[in-house]
DNA sequence: GTCTATAATTTGATAGAC
DNA sequence: GTCTATCAAATTATAGAC
């Protein structure tokens, strides 16, 4: 199980890549981090940018794969919410600067949703229409309050994910080291998931 | 009413470097967006990061400035959240890009936090405390459920901002242009706040 | 496969003419 | 004040020895 030269410069240009962007990275840093020369860069990977490429749709991947399929499950709304928020916080508890790599590069070249989504084959409409069908359907019941289910959404995913954004920000404002806020974040998971389900309940 | 040419490059540097951050910036297409010459940006600022500083301490500004105000007023709990809601969505409908900029380089260097905190005199505790006090008030005299008043917080942030570094990602998957957004955003300023309302009602 | 040495390219900064 | 030309430094990429 010992790895391989090419698996220990991968992970140390996902680290690096990910910590500030491809802009910020620098192909010396990641040589250090894989305790090798730079020139086994060029050996084992073309260039830079090639690099870079494997490393984003992993991470995209990381980032999307998972949710596509929580979202198509065939669960209650309910069910489903919780399981998003638990998906999306557990996932980033593990890799908590992976939502601020995401937007730096999708910001900076946005063809790469369009790119690398359909080069994993997932369809956001797709993604998109089941929950909505599923939340009509609950608005029509009666069991919760009329609301956009495209902002339902939305406010899941703001729930869940912009903390790890924030991160740093967070962090200094309540004073919490890495460990403390990744046990915050954990008790995060019911604590949103509540807070959705009470803001979707109807009142009397 | 003219701009200087001192003017004419702020402004194209704070286009470039909000764009993707410090590390993606060129001075050269500082200097194109300008429709000047590279030479003449370090006639007028010693160089790149002196501009930059220059940049990130408005937009600092422009980001944590105003909420202080905000958090600081003598509103009720309820007028508060509104408050608050309001100036977040309002000043990114201004300034979409705000939030990742901020995100990028504190992240990078979150020393930059404390520095330009310390400058503008704001006290993260403060800000905080007046927040806390006036929910625990509330939770005691039995208006809104009992929760976190610091995950409240969160909550109310993570929904305000959250859209806007997303932005690409949701314009793709819901197929909005920009205008189409920002409309979009401008509706959700109510929305978000009946949504937090609703979250920290109590049920029967 | 891995390294050292070096070249090529990109980017930032300066000198000096107008 | 603004430009062209040039330099210097940083960064990426390649050649070639071992």
């Amino acid at each position: 199980m010992t790895k391989t030269t090419e698996e220990i410069i991968m992970d140390a240009a996902i680290k690096v890549f990910t910590r500030g962007g491809y802009a910020a990275a620098r192909t010396s840093d990641i040589a250090r981090e894989a305790g090798i020369n730079r020139a086994l860069l060029h050996y084992y990977f073309r260039d830079k940018q090639t690099i870079f490429n494997l490393i984003f749709e992993g991470r995209f991947k990381e980032f999307f794969g998972g949710l596509f399929k929580v979202m198509q499950s065939e669960d209650s709304l309910e069910e489903k919410i919780r399981k998003i928020i638990n998906h999306e916080i557990g996932t980033l508890i593990l890799h908590p600067d992976l939502p601020r790599f995401i937007a730096i590069e999708v910001a900076s070249r946005p063809e790469l949703l369009v790119e690398y989504g359909t080069k994993l084959g997932l369809n956001p409409r797709m993604l998109i229409a089941r929950f909505e069908e599923l939340t009509r359907a609950e608005i029509a019941k009666g069991n919760i309050r009329d609301i956009d289910p495209k902002q339902l959404l939305i406010n899941i995913m703001s729930l869940s994910i912009y903390p790890f954004v924030a991160q740093p920000i967070i962090r200094v404002m309540m004073q919490m080291d890495p460990v403390m806020f990744q046990q915050s974040m954990e008790r995060r998971k019911q604590e949103v998931f509540e807070f959705v389900m009470n803001a979707i309940k109807k009142h009397a």
